[in-house]
DNA sequence: TCCCCGATTAACT
DNA sequence: GTTAATCGGGGAG
């Protein structure tokens, strides 16, 4: 019995993360619509130290303790932002960070939102995904996906045998857990192992 | 109020 | 492999 993405969305991170895998993302852009597949994601939750909800309820983490199937939009390093997709139920703050995708469509916005035409450069990375879809500032934060410019689709399956779980990129806290996600050989993956 | 540092990226050596 | 860019969140005082 194959979960829904709304059954998917309302489960614990860390199962909904390899889960959102082979999903497909459509955001409606001034320009058009842009399409990617989802190939690497990462599991954030609340008694995690590395995620942002650790500390509790924020205006800025705010979505992440709502229920499933919300956006969360942060910006970070001055300069980059990245998405979530909210998962479990209202009260528990917890998330799935979509950190790369393969593009499918809307490929010229795409192009046009980075500033280059080479296309495994345009969505290998959350900063670099965000930046292609046009996520440009956090006003889409909270937003209900499939009832505003942000939609999910069921996608492609995705065998199993082709789901690899790793560490984490880019944080200190936890570094040694394996709730990262992503799809074995593509090569839209942001970091080979 | 001040201060540190990050779920990153691109441009260096 | 190293580092600058650049800003806001949130803990400390």
């Amino acid at each position: 019995m194959k979960p829904s993405l709304d059954q998917i969305v309302r489960l614990p991170s860390l199962r909904a993360a390899p889960l959102l895998l082979g999903r497909y993302l459509t955001r409606i852009t001034p320009a058009g619509p842009v399409k990617v597949k989802i190939v690497e994601t990462e599991a954030y939750h609340q008694d995690d130290p590395a995620s942002h909800s650790f500390r509790g309820l924020t205006p800025r983490t705010a979505p992440m303790f709502q229920s499933g199937g919300r956006l969360y939009v942060y910006f970070t390093y001055g300069m980059h932002h990245c998405f979530n997709i909210v998962t479990g139920p209202a009260g528990v703050g917890e998330g799935v960070l979509i950190r790369a995708a393969q593009p499918l469509a809307g490929l010229e916005i795409m192009k046009a939102n980075r500033g280059t035409q080479d296309v495994r450069n345009l969505t290998n990375g959350p900063g670099k995904l965000a930046q292609a879809m046009g996520i440009t500032d956090t006003s889409l934060s909270g937003k209900i996906l499939n009832k505003s410019s942000i939609l999910l689709e069921v996608g492609e399956p995705v065998r199993q045998a082709d789901i690899i779980s790793g560490p984490r990129v880019g944080i200190r806290q936890a570094a040694d857990q394996p709730w990262r996600f992503y799809i074995k050989h593509n090569q839209y993956v942001s970091k080979n192992p």
